[in-house]
DNA sequence: CGCGATTCTTGACGAGTGTCAAGATTTCTC
DNA sequence: GAGAAATCTTGACACTCGTCAAGAATCGCG
């Protein structure tokens, strides 16, 4: 029987985390989720397309020359395009959700924090500048394209909740607590961020200077002011 | 003669303002800037199209089909579609870029001029939709495409002309300056423009009175403390 | 090994694309 | 109104796209 591609990718794909869930009496490989495997390395080649040419000019065909596979085998793995467009999304997703965890659990001062979060984000942009303009491509078709809406606001959702713990860990260290809520937080980011890109790609020099000092000049703003008078230095009294 | 189509379009295009010039003898009819005339409705049509359909989706005959000509008249005005895009664009910002200066001129005091603008902001989302979505979907495009870029990086920086207007406005009325520098603050309220538009395109309730909120617990973010001592001036002019 | 199920390749089809050229139509000028 | 210049229509071209089906290759298990 020929296994009907890709029967439950729709929606609702949880992908296991990271390490493959390890099945009771079968140690080694489980059978049927080799399947997985393969939508998995397919995804991968096809974000490596999709950052290089958009989602718009990234054909089937050029995904597959780019991959150790054929054009013809996209359509035994997933039912058409967009299904292939969206598990690579949220394939994406899971992997960047979690940038900043670092960060969270590493800072040690309020100023510490600021510091690696900027930095942490002009190293995104250096390192994954594909990635991200895909992003903001999606999120943009997603407003023409109405069955992108759904993967791409719960993306945008959890990534709204990474802006959210990292703001929230800030206040903490600065024992305050932050002064605008989560959405209006992330949205400011997104914009400096997506600034910052569209200016790194341009070769603008500074563009990543730029972001590191906007970072830093923003964050206080997050902050609750203090009702007491110690605006100036309120670093370094947590351990 | 065959007029070569579109001999001037590929940069530096100025557009008269609205009305056209008046040659000094020929007080009715320019014969020649009939050409541009046309190119006017057609940008217009396919400003339509494109607000409908997307950049990638919107093809000339589509174009075409939702104006009064056929498809074939495009490459007699345009060289290619590229060239047709990037009119549109140009000329679509030159409209929308002065959306602001009438909460610049009318308002009274700080909290009027935020009142204003949060209204001006909801009602172009409500009102031009699909415009905003084709710029934001252009952008993105521009991070492919190298020769969107030089449009796009002059509209956005008539767009963050336009916010530092309303900004320093704001300022000069609260009778202190900005406290933070003019890229900033158009990332910011782009990115919450943003995702205002996203979730009004998604219906999702109260968008747009959240926009609307934000504005107001964001604006005064912009400002330096009275009792500061000023730190920072943006950059911009005031009109 | 051998056979059946799975996985992959190949080639084709129809629809849609940007582009262009040749001719029809309109507009303008004398 | 005739002729020329301009504008516009039509139809075709080469190409790419997503999709799919038929068969080859591979794998797994007896």
């Amino acid at each position: 029987m020929v296994r009907m591609a890709s029967n439950d990718a729709r929606e609702g794909v949880s992908f296991p985390p990271m390490t493959q869930v390890a099945a009771p009496k079968s140690p080694r490989r489980t059978p049927a989720d080799k399947h997985d495997e393969r939508r998995k390395a397919l995804a991968e080649s096809a974000l490596r397309t999709l950052g290089e040419l958009g989602y718009a000019r990234a054909s089937l065909r050029e995904i597959a020359n780019n991959s150790e596979f054929s054009h013809g085998v996209v359509h035994y793995y997933f039912n058409d395009k967009l299904e292939l467009i969206v598990y690579c999304v949220r394939y994406y997703k899971q992997t960047c959700v979690h940038r900043y965890d670092g960060v969270v659990a590493e800072a040690t001062s309020p100023d510490d924090l600021v510091l690696r979060f900027g930095d942490k984000l002009v190293e995104t942009i250096v390192e994954e500048a594909p990635m991200h303009r895909l992003w903001y491509d999606l999120r943009s078709q997603s407003m023409f394209e109405e069955s992108l809406r759904e993967a791409v606001t719960q993306i945008d959702q959890s990534l709204e909740d990474m802006i959210a713990r990292v703001v929230n860990r800030y206040a903490a260290l600065a024992s305050t607590e932050p002064a605008i809520a989560a959405p209006v937080a992330y949205g400011m980011f997104d914009g400096v961020f997506q600034q910052a890109l569209l200016g790194y790609l341009n070769g603008r020099d500074g563009a990543l200077d730029d972001l590191r000092n906007q970072v830093v000049g923003l964050m206080p703003m997050l902050l609750a002011q203090r009702s007491d008078i110690t605006t100036s230095h309120m670093a370094g009294e947590l351990p």
